[in-house]
DNA sequence: AAGATCTTCAACCGCTTGTTT
DNA sequence: TAAACAAGCGGTTGAAGATCT
């Protein structure tokens, strides 16, 4: 493929726009709308790339833009969404009506990572949130290609502590930079299912959070948080086609409240509603999910 | 008060993906 | 089928403002 010459040598303008420039675009695309975005800005009489017009039209003059900081309940949801998708922030916009994939990405890197780096703001927070923050910190997506997706978890050490009142994560290897470990989860007939958990080494900085955090904060984050009222097994098939999850309780009551009720339908093979069948099992349990093809 | 350092975020760059010819 | 084109995506940059020393 020919790429096609930058800005610069067209000649065209870089840089922050003016005022002016956003009135031109704005009326612009209101009364034509925005069928070719390399022919745009000669239309609309703008010395600007097609490309600079598409991404200042989608980040900042969009009418639909939701301005202002991030809510809590924003920014949970960016959280969540962000240890399953990773960085696929259009992915994650798209769940953020009004947000786009630069500002969450700008979010994610200015605020949300450096929150979830820092133990100890979390734990002196006066926000119940924070407590959310971590205990959903269970789970990460790993898309080693475009047909294969993981939501890798961190429960099992997570399970250990709640289990066994005992919160380390002795199958690490802390000491190098990628290490891996399996742990071991059972489906419904009892047969165990080695999952792969490849950490790396800033996961593993997000990791030692578990470390830190001890045991009674895990109770109280498994009492308050949703994601672990249902403590399930997930029996996923190897076969994309029959990826039905079956589900077994654990009998805690303090861990899975009876009361809710899990039902299933069949998971969509569409991207958007697929992801959010999937997300919303992890959501429900907590537990790894091998996802499909999309 | 001023310079240094840090933080934020709009914008750019290069690459990939999807569509058209 | 391949080339050309357009759009979209995620990583990165750099200017401006905020904070620190």
């Amino acid at each position: 493929m020919v790429r096609a010459p930058c800005c610069e040598k067209m000649g065209l303008k870089k840089g922050p726009w003016t005022p002016e420039e956003d009135q031109i675009l704005t009326s612009y695309i209101q009364k034509h709308g925005h069928g070719n975005w390399r022919a745009l800005p000669k239309q609309a009489g703008l010395s600007r790339c097609g490309k600079s017009c598409r991404l200042r039209w989608i980040n900042y003059l969009r009418p639909d833009i939701k301005r202002g900081n991030f809510t809590i309940e924003e920014e949970e949801t960016i959280i969540k969404l962000h240890e399953m998708l990773g960085n696929r922030w259009s992915a994650i916009a798209a769940k953020l009506p009004g947000r786009t994939d630069n500002e969450i990405k700008n979010v994610w890197h200015t605020h949300l990572k450096k929150r979830l780096n820092k133990p100890n703001q979390m734990n002196s927070s006066s926000s119940s949130d924070n407590t959310k923050r971590v205990s959903n910190k269970k789970a990460k997506i790993k898309r080693s290609d475009s047909n294969s997706s993981t939501i890798t978890t961190l429960q099992s050490s997570e399970q250990t502590s709640l289990n066994n009142g005992n919160n380390n994560l002795a199958e690490m290897d802390t000491t190098s930079t990628s290490s891996e470990f399996s742990s071991a989860t059972t489906n419904n007939n009892g047969e165990s299912k080695n999952m792969d958990m490849n950490i790396k080494s800033e996961e593993l900085e997000d990791s030692s959070l578990e470390t830190i955090i001890d045991e009674s904060f895990w109770l109280e984050a498994a009492m308050d948080d949703e994601t672990t009222n249902n403590n399930n097994n997930m029996t996923i098939s190897n076969n994309s086609n029959e990826l039905l999850p079956s589900l077994q309780y654990y009998d805690d009551p303090l861990l899975f409240n009876s009361e809710e009720n899990l039902s299933f339908q069949e998971p969509s093979t569409n991207f958007d509603d697929g992801m959010d069948f999937w997300y919303d099992i992890f959501l429900r349990t907590g537990e790894s999910i091998e996802l499909p093809d999309f």
